[in-house]
DNA sequence: TAATCAATCCGTAATTTTTACGGAATAAAA
DNA sequence: TTTTATTCCGTAAAAATTACGGATTGATTA
């Protein structure tokens, strides 16, 4: 009941702005498949992107950080702010009314509390390493996980939407400019990061172009390490140039694959 | 004293989405310029873009077209979403506070009026043909006119950075998809389209070069008149083939100059 | 211990795209 | 009719992109 109790602080609260949120579609790349981190409402059985009220004394893009923080645990992540959403109806749903979320969790809900207002929501996406995560549901979620980008379970509001527009945008942006380092271990293999981009963009590249490319422009490091895993020949071990990745980074990379 | 009766009238409503709102940055090209359609709130004497609020009833895209349209009375003009702004202190500014607009109003301003709350803008840029506009400035505002963009007066907020980005965003547009119908009249000759895309990329291009892709891509249809201007060589007219120019619009055209 | 298997790894030639550049044609004005 | 300012066009060189096959490796298994 703590929860709840914090839960109706927030309500309560005149910390937060009204009418408008941020949404962070988070990035996980794993087992060859791009995936996404979502949560389960207590109060309805779909999914939402992690997002969350902006403070009066935070930028957009701190209150898309701390409500990837309070999931991940990871401070340092890739930010991408991509494109805003506001239409009069988008955050109507099923479920979500002061009835239902008074009848759930006990909490005295008016009708008319701010939550149910229009919101005009900032969209941002996070790349971030599978592994490092430590998933941690909040305190209104039954339940917090990974989903492959395409097979996406049943989802609140415009979210779905929101992560097809999130994907888009993470496309157009490997066209410009490096992308893995938030998504790889330190040290990778030349296979693992081809796979990364052909998942990412969703057809095949030929893995000597591909290769080539990116060690042509710098930003992959040869080391003298072997990865042994299965029963064939070891790949051997990559790196990122960090300099040269975070030039590309700024001033961009045709890296037009 | 009407148009004070209807801003507080609109001060007092609760139609408005309150601490979200749209800032829109209206280009034009003339003389070889690109220009931005800003206007003077007569609360002080800086800048502004053209912006408002947002309708509980009405998309993002709608306020944003609500508010070019009542500077400009263009109903269809291009527009597109580049990025949004939200930062605890970004509208605050000398003179915008609700003494000020007291005094100068006569209007009874609260101090905490929502209008003075933290603001995120959703920002959109508008391309025009600077000739079809007929320049109309609002009910609050002293003057509206087109300004150089690279030779803009002290402006409001942050609103010196938003025309930065939004010209930024418009030459990261223009690499990707054709640009230039809603700039140009019906009919134009080479030199003039050439000229608008080396004014919005701020650097020269190869005419013959700059011709060629155009006409490659087929987005540029050949007239069989010439334009009579000047004490030289008539410039024959050129035309958009519309349906290649939506073509490109949305599945994108490679025209990296 | 030799053969098999699954995966890594590398280089070059053909094609396409991009860049660079000079001079003839035109139309009014001097 | 000569001058002047501007339009207009094409080709050759350079660069980037694409396409593609076969040798190497190392554990497994026959």
């Amino acid at each position: 009941m703590k929860n709840l109790k914090r839960q109706e602080a927030i309500f309560n609260s005149d910390e937060w702005l009204h009418n408008v949120a941020v949404d962070n579609v988070i990035f996980g790349y794993s087992g060859r498949e791009l995936k996404v981190l979502l949560q389960q409402p207590f109060v309805l059985d779909k999914w939402t992107i992690t997002g969350g009220y902006i403070k009066k004394t935070e930028t957009i893009q701190e209150a898309a950080k701390r409500v990837a923080f309070e999931r991940t645990g990871l401070k340092k992540l890739f930010f991408e702010q991509f494109r805003s959403f506001g239409t009069p109806a988008r955050n109507t749903d099923a479920g979500f009314n002061a009835k239902h979320l008074s009848e759930l969790t006990g909490i005295k809900v008016p009708a008319d509390l701010w939550i149910f207002d229009y919101f005009v929501s900032v969209g941002f996406y996070t790349l971030t390493e599978f592994s490092k995560v430590e998933v941690k549901k909040g305190e209104i979620e039954t339940d917090c996980r990974w989903w492959p980008v395409n097979d996406l379970p049943k989802m609140m509001f415009d979210h779905k939407m929101i992560v097809a527009e999130a994907l888009k945008a993470l496309r157009l942006h490997i066209a410009h400019y490096p992308i893995g380092y938030e998504l790889l271990p330190e040290k990778f293999t030349l296979p693992e990061i081809h796979n990364l981009y052909e998942t990412i963009l969703g057809r095949s590249l030929d893995d000597r172009n591909f290769s080539k490319r990116l060690i042509a422009a710098g930003i992959l490091v040869k080391l003298d390490e072997k990865r042994q895993i299965g029963a064939h020949r070891a790949p051997f071990l990559y790196q990122f140039n960090k300099e040269k990745y975070d030039e590309g980074l700024k001033s961009g990379v045709v890296l037009a694959f």
